[in-house]
This record gives structure tokens, C-alpha cells and sequence, in this order.
DNA sequence: AGCACGCCGACT
DNA sequence: GTCGGCGTGCTC
């Protein structure tokens, strides 16, 4: 008797068996439509079997094995397996993640060429005639990664403009001459088809493959597919490109791996970067890690040997750091938020008809709207936040749950007309420096100035031909761009991140203010950047003067290490989330309970309500599970879970498990 | 997650 | 007298 065993998306952990008489091993790794219920689904065979466990009399038959496309290899399971036992998610689950919608739901893409099954012949690309000369440090990079035969993490480490790029692409050609796949992650959908141009242009000959979550249904199944059949040589993508089928995979490269980004915060919560990692070493391959600001975690493993470090000291291209000077503002009373070195700054710029970066990671008019005289404050009616003021569609909004209402003529409590907004965001900035630089061509970029990607290109293009003065923007314009004319920037309201409750949030600002601080200066002009600050002794800005990422580090991992964070521990988070704050504690206390005879070497913190209290009217809880073992730590997961399983709850409570959170 | 079955309140 | 609330149980 034949039996398959099936991966469905469903929340349970365990597979699926069916009958299916025509079945063999070749099977393992289809696509199967099978009867659920009274419904009908789509999962993956990950056995094939001779019995079932479960009695023979309930077994149905598939309904279809789906032998339209070669069946997904046996290196890609293992991959959706690890993640399933890693991050405690139903095999199911993993397996439907992983594959693009269209093959999720048993369709196929039409093809753009003849269909092919097989194999096309390895084939080395036409390199490019003109390649650019490297740097020392750059060629020692080279040389170090195609010197790698089998596993190996490499951390490339060097700033904005040191040609991380090159080096990238130097290992890739090398890959391509040997006939392999290549997988280059990046953080960002926006940064995909700049980079995709620079790839195209160099490989022109290469068969280059996007992924990310923007693209259409066809053309990312058709993208899978490509990977799948080995015809795709280089693959470039966002997070989900990791699980993207590669045959002949020989180098993975992770950009800016210490961007957030890679790590998704809702479903299947995994880390690209570090499932990368693991894939690198399942198929014996090299894996490069590059960043300006490695991650600590990653610069742990660099520095205790684990990783092989390579440094790029210098900028590529011929021209100096940025200098970064640290104003102090406790004695100076600020105009609008800005000090005098600032505005000099922007008008000496201004006379000199070059760029300025105003740089204040909060959009929005004001965080707040609030009457004075009865304490009335904008308030959202879903969660436990302020509505943020935005008087250019003279509306109020909730940054968490998109909740709007118009900006109130009058306080709604006491009928007051004299409403004050509390604190400052980029239309605001935007609106002074308007008023105060009339001559200025002022332009503002952030998520409400950029929400769609044409308006974004529209604001990109607009800056290269010169036609704006002062930029005002959020931490968008951080990343990736270059400006050639831009030569100062300031950087405004960064003291809030350094006394955050989250102990990461000292090294997001370091990493962010680096970055945006890159923007400046490239080319022949040399940049400035203007830190405003309260505390102008703080080592982090002290470090940022010197430029000097790896002081920083040791001393944040100095701290880390005494306070017992990661990466000296392994953290895992059980979120809960109800309509009262009572039921999801309770269910945390439960949960808690019963991990207590289970927690061997892990430790348990108390169930406490989460930052954001409440979101969309649900009341969220949160439960910290700490181990200095990773290896404890994931014995003491499964154990739990289980137990989590069998937790009856309270009407509407859901809960998840996020190992490794980034947000607490 | 769906989708059933299954017992207690306000409606044609 | 019924429509429907969501509690709980199952899905190969």
C-alpha cells in the first residue's frame, strides 16, 4: 500500500498521510492536491511510506500528485525542516512560505520560453571588458573568498562607498565561470532593481532572477521555477529569496546583513541572514556577510574566530570620511528644533549651491495634538498610542493601525479652539525650513512624501538633477542611495534611541546615523555631518566621530556580556494578544506554569505587558525564555510547545513564539 | 486555520 | 417556536 505523507498549511504540527496508489520516491518534494475536510488543498510530499500510524479506514486518497514541474529537492525540505524545528512553526507552514503564492495553490506560470525540465549547461558568463581597478584591501577580499572551498562565514566589514559591491561581484563572476549559482540577498525591495541594473550590466550574458514579495504572482513563480531547473545563475532578492531552490547554489551573499529588514516580524518569524547561514553549511558552501555596521552578533562570531573578518578600510573611491562633529545643545535655545551650527551649515550650503540632509526619523507634523488647559491629547481609539498630527491633509493618524480622523477646530473635551501640537516631525521641519531658507528648493522624503514606488523615483530623480536644496527625511533616505551632491547632513532627535528600553536600540542609531552620515561627501566634495545632542559625551557619538565601529562594538558587547544579552544568550518571546489585558496574562501565566518543570538550564521571566500595549483594541502580553545554551534552549521550545498546543484558551486569544526576537 | 456540531438568548 | 452566539473538537 502506497502512503504519502503531506505537508499542509495548517497550524498543526504534524503531516498528513493519503493514499496514492501510483506514488514512488521520485514523489518526495511534489505538489499534491488532496481532500481536507470537505475542502480540497495543496501541500508537499515529504514521504513516501508503505504505512500509516494513522487507521487505514480514514485515510482518503490524493486527489492529484502534481508532476507539472520536477519535484523540489531533497537539500530544500531539509532547509524548510530546519526552519520548522528552529523557529517551532508547523512543517506546513514553512513549506507553503517557501513556495512563491501561484505554486502554494497548485497553479503553474505560463513559461515565457519552451518548457524545459532539464538542466541548461553550465556556462560562464562574458565578463564585462572594463572592470574596475581594486583597491588592496579589495583585492585581498577577492582572493580571501575564492580561496573558501566548502563552508566558511566570511564578514566583509567596510564603510559606505568601500566597494563591498566589487567584492561581491568579483565572487560571483568567479562562481559563474564554474558553472554554480549564485544568491545574493539584499534588505530592501527599493534597492533590488538598482542593484539588479549593476548585476544585468555586468553579467550581460547571465541569466539574472529577482525575488521579492512586490513582484507578480507569475513572474516570481516563474522566477522559482528557473532556480529550481538550475537555468537562473545569479538570484537577487529580499528575505524570501532565501528559500529560493538552487541546484547548483556555490555562494551566498547577505548585504547590509545587519538590517532589520531580514528578520520577519510576523508568520514565519526567521532571520534570512542566519537561516542563510545555515543553509551555507548544509551545502558546504562559502556565505559572505557584508555591512558598514555588522550586527553584533555577527561581529561576535568574527571576533571569537567563528567568522573569518575582511576588512575594507578606505573608501574605494579617492575621497576623505565625513567630517562628524557633535553639537551640544543644553545651552543653546534651539530655533525649531535646530541649532545655530546647523542653520549656518544649510545656508553655507545653500550659498555654495550644494546639498543638505535634514535627517529626523519621526514623520508627521507633531507626534501629538493636545489641549493645554483640560490635558486633552490625540489619542487612537484602537491602541495604546497617540495619534500623530498631519497637517498637510489636515489629518490625525495612528502610525500603528492606520486609524484616521480630521484634525478636531476644537478640543473635543472642553471645547478650546487653541490647540497645540507637542514636538516635531519632517513636515515640520519642512515647514520651517521653508519659512526660514525662502530661496530653498526644500523637499521632504518619508513614507507619506514616498508611498508609492513611482513617487519615490520621482523624489530620487529630482535630487540627482540638482533640483532640490534641503532634504528633509526619515531613515528611507538612508539607505542605499547615493547623492553626490549632497555635503551636509544633520542629524536631529537621535538622543531618544540612546536610554531606549531596548537594549539593541543603541546599536540600530550607531548603524543608522553611520549610514545616513555615508550619504555625505562622495565624489569631490568633501561632508560634513552634524550630530544635535544633549549628551555630547555619550561613546556613542564619540565613537561615530572617530568613525570607529569597532570601539563601539566591544564596548556594547562589554555591556551585553555583563547584563547577560544576546549574543551571550539565546532569547526566545511568547507574545499573547486578547480583547483584555487580564486574559492575555493569564494565558502567559498558564504558559509559564507549565514551562517550569520543563526548564532545564532556561530561564523564565515574569509575563508583562508588551511596549506597545495595545494594538487594533487587542490587549498584547509578552513572555521572555532566556538560555545561555542554544542547544537548551531549543530542547525546552519543542517540550513547551507541545504543552502550548494542548492550552485551551479563552475566546479570541492568539499567541505566537518568535525565537531570536529583534523587538521586545 | 476552517468548519462542523451543539446547547442557550431575542426575533419573524 | 426559530436564527444565531461562539465553545470545543476534528481534520489523514
Amino acid at each position: 500500500m502506497n502512503i504519502v505523507r503531506v505537508a499542509l498549511d495548517l497550524p498543526l504540527p504534524r503531516l498528513f498521510d493519503y493514499l496514492a496508489p501510483d506514488s514512488d520516491e521520485s514523489d518526495i518534494g511534489r505538489r499534491v492536491t488532496v481532500p481536507f475536510g470537505k475542502a480540497s488543498r495543496t501541500g508537499v510530499i515529504i514521504e513516501v511510506a508503505t504505512a500509516s500510524e494513522h487507521p487505514d479506514a480514514k485515510l482518503k486518497a490524493v486527489t492529484e500528485i502534481l508532476r507539472d514541474m520536477p519535484a523540489l529537492p531533497a537539500e530544500w525540505l531539509a532547509l524548510c525542516e530546519f526552519c520548522a524545528r528552529y523557529y517551532q512553526t508547523p512543517l506546513g507552514e514553512v513549506t507553503s512560505f517557501a513556495l512563491p503564492p501561484m505554486l502554494r495553490r497548485g497553479k503553474l506560470p505560463r513559461m515565457k520560453r519552451p518548457k524545459e525540465t532539464d538542466v541548461l549547461p553550465a556556462s560562464a558568463p562574458a565578463s564585462g571588458p572594463l572592470l574596475p581597478q581594486l583597491m588592496a584591501a579589495q583585492q585581498a577580499a577577492v582572493e580571501a573568498i575564492a580561496g573558501i572551498a566548502g563552508f566558511h562565514t566570511l564578514l566583509l566589514h567596510g564603510v559606505t562607498g568601500s566597494g563591498k559591491t566589487e567584492v561581491y561581484l568579483r565572487a560571483i563572476d568567479a562562481v559563474l565561470a564554474r558553472g554554480g549559482q549564485a544568491l545574493m540577498l539584499v534588505p530592501e525591495i527599493a534597492l533590488t532593481p538598482q542593484l539588479e541594473g549593476r548585476v544585468a550590466a555586468r553579467f550581460p550574458g547571465a541569466h539574472i532572477v529577482c525575488a521579492n514579495s512586490g513582484m507578480a504572482d507569475a513572474a516570481r513563480a516563474r522566477g522559482f521555477i528557473e532556480a529550481l531547473t538550475g537555468r537562473a545563475q545569479i538570484v537577487l532578492g529580499t528575505r524570501l529569496a532565501v528559500f529560493m531552490p538552487l541546484p547548483r547554489l556555490q555562494l551566498i551573499i547577505v548585504d547590509e546583513e545587519h538590517d532589520a529588514s531580514f528578520k520577519q516580524q510576523e508568520g514565519l518569524r526567521y532571520s534570512a541572514r542566519d537561516v542563510a547561514v545555515w543553509r551555507a553549511h548544509q551545502l558546504n558552501i562559502p556565505i559572505v556577510l557584508g555591512s558598514a555596521t555588522p550586527s553584533l552578533e555577527t561581529f561576535h562570531h568574527a571576533s571569537t574566530g567563528r567568522y573569518q573578518m575582511l576588512e575594507l578600510p578606505e573608501r574605494a573611491v579617492a575621497e576623505a570620511m565625513p567630517v562628524v562633529r557633535i553639537i551640544d545643545t543644553r545651552r543653546e535655545k534651539l530655533q525649531e528644533g535646530l541649532c545655530a551650527a546647523l542653520l549656518a551649515g544649510l545656508q553655507q550650503r545653500l550659498d555654495r549651491g550644494e546639498q543638505s540632509l535634514v535627517f529626523l526619523n519621526r514623520r508627521g507634523y507633531a507626534p501629538v495634538l493636545a489641549c493645554p488647559p483640560c490635558g486633552w491629547i490625540s489619542r487612537c481609539q484602537r491602541c495604546a498610542a497617540n495619534l500623530v498630527l498631519h497637517l498637510a491633509d489636515q489629518r490625525l493618524r495612528c502610525h500603528h493601525c492606520g486609524f484616521e480622523a480630521r484634525v478636531p477646530r476644537a478640543c473635543p473635551d472642553c471645547g478650546n479652539v487653541d490647540l497645540l501640537p507637542f514636538g516635531r516631525g519632517t513636515q515640520r521641519l519642512e515647514t520651517m525650513l521653508v519659512e526660514r531658507f525662502p530661496e530653498a528648493r526644500v523637499l521632504r522624503i518619508d513614507r507619506d512624501s514616498a508611498s508609492t514606488p513611482k513617487k519615490w523615483q520621482a523624489l530620487l530623480a529630482t535630487i540627482h538633477a540638482g533640483e532640490a536644496d534641503i532634504l528633509v527625511g526619515t531613515q528611507m533616505l538612508a539607505k542605499g542611495h547615493d547623492f553626490p551632491l549632497l555635503t551636509l547632513v544633520g542629524a536631529v532627535g537621535a538622543d531618544a534611541a540612546l536610554f531606549a528600553a531596548d537594549f539593541r536600540a543603541p546599536e540600530r542609531l550607531f548603524a543608522q546615523l553611520m549610514q545616513v552620515g555615508g550619504r555625505s561627501g562622495r565624489a569631490d566634495l568633501p561632508g560634513e555631518v552634524l550630530i544635535q545632542t544633549e549628551y555630547p559625551d555619550h561613546p556613542l557619538y564619540q565613537a561615530l566621530v572617530e568613525h570607529d565601529y569597532v570601539r563601539f562594538a566591544r564596548t556594547q558587547l562589554d555591556e551585553r556580556r555583563i547584563a547577560g544579552f544576546p549574543p551571550f544568550s539565546f532569547q526566545a518571546m511568547l507574545r499573547a494578544e486578547a480583547r483584555t489585558m487580564e486574559q492575555s496574562l493569564a494565558f502567559l501565566a498558564a504558559a509559564r506554569s507549565a514551562a517550569e518543570a520543563l526548564a532545564d538550564g532556561v530561564t523564565l521571566y515574569d509575563p508583562v505587558p508588551m511596549r506597545l500595549q495595545r494594538l487594533m483594541t487587542l490587549e498584547r502580553g509578552q513572555l521572555l525564555v532566556e538560555s545561555l545554551s542554544r542547544p537548551a534552549l531549543q530542547a525546552f521550545l519543542t517540550k513547551w510547545m507541545e504543552q502550548l498546543y494542548a492550552l485551551k484558551m479563552s475566546g479570541g486569544l492568539r499567541w505566537h513564539l518568535d525565537v531570536d526576537p529583534l523587538e521586545f
